[in-house]
DNA sequence: TAGATTGTTAATCGATTAACAATC
DNA sequence: TAGATTGTTAATCGATTAACAATC
């Protein structure tokens, strides 16, 4: 892997690759053209070409690309040859659809704790996995050598969890929280906002009703 | 209204801040500068006034912003000074929570119609809503003049029930499913995809980890 | 007036795309 | 060989940032 700058919409994109090439696969696709994953995506060709030379050659020229090697190699760079041990907290609504959420399965991503400081909530079974009580995070994390964590909390709550999840190891945070949280250099941290892409849609709605003037 | 071309990533941030102005109204706050906002949602003081340049001047030279006056504009540019009635299609865990998350309702969201072509999930009640079979979406779009549709179904089923929803009238879709849809010119689309940003996470980790070698 | 902060222009930076040699 | 498609370079495009005049 060369150590070049990766762009994060790159990464987003491959991310997309990956899904699409698992569903040509399912589909006894053997070989795709940058034009082809182009088309399944919505991106250029060379977009698609781009994004995959940051990490080697993995083509044919005059014939593409083998669906299985590429599904691989993606995923490989993605860091999906592994299973991925998360920590969630959070156990609200938005936490139990998560904890379903198959998507994340097969991707190689498991939820091995729940938390949660409502103690109406501790004990409560979600899919297998009982509600724990936030003191018993260090302990699960150290089990599963666990190094992300995600926050399903509301707002007001999402930044002391964070500065737990952070001293007590995790690395990375997915943050389902509509807040913009402060942490340590060096830990990683994205956050999902459900509404923003919502917000969007109404802006457009409105621009062009407006256009239309 | 300017009928510039506004880059998608302006209106994200614009969202982010209309959320951060109405937390610091929320705290009594009443006068703030485009530094102030930048702190606080991690981005730079410059990014903030070019943003909000593409739709007027709402700022005092030497003096910043009134809070509550920049919260409605970016509001109101957002297309949030109204209500909008929301249609979903997929009663499962992610409907489910959706039906019930917060953020929604607290930006003028609302769901007037839930729908599912699973016959053990139609008739029971989410958060004060009946499910109800798909044949019923055309006439709860035109009792609540909704525009915009929300996708929360497995992979497999979504372009159908995108096509469904477009020839019944709704204008833009959010897709919570990891599929490109095929949607004619003209219909608003977006998607959430719930693991790409945690596929951003393991990348990085990945990342880290290789560079220290 | 002195200090502060906006609105805006110009410079910089980075990402996307067009084009084509390499090569199957 | 002729046709196709990759990998890569250079050109284009667009977004971010630095800097500063305007002005409270």
């Amino acid at each position: 892997m060369k150590t070049l700058r990766v762009p994060e919409a790159t990464v987003t994109r491959l991310s997309i690759y990956s899904r699409y090439l698992e569903r040509l696969d399912r589909n006894g696709v053997t070989t795709v053209s940058s034009g082809e994953i182009a088309e399944g995506v919505g991106v250029s060709p060379a977009q698609v070409r781009k994004d995959l030379a940051y990490f080697g050659e993995f083509g044919t020229r005059g014939v593409g690309y083998n669906v299985k090697d590429l599904m691989r190699y993606t995923k490989k760079i993605l860091g999906l040859d592994q299973e991925w041990p998360l920590i969630l907290v959070g156990a609200g609504n938005l936490g139990y659809a998560l904890c379903t959420y198959k998507g994340f399965n097969s991707r190689g991503f498991k939820i091995v704790g729940v938390f949660d400081n409502d103690l109406t909530k501790i004990g409560k079974k979600i899919a297998e996995l009982e509600v724990l009580p936030m003191e018993k995070m260090p302990e699960i994390i150290q089990e599963h050598k666990a190094r992300i964590g995600i926050i399903a909390v509301p707002p007001r709550a999402a930044q002391d969890v964070a500065d737990f999840m952070v001293k007590n190891g995790l690395e990375a945070i997915l943050n389902f929280a509509p807040v913009a949280l402060n942490l340590p250099e060096g830990i990683e941290i994205r956050n999902v906002d459900l509404s923003v892409k919502l917000e969007i849609l109404t802006f457009n709605l409105g621009f062009k009703s407006a256009q239309r003037l």
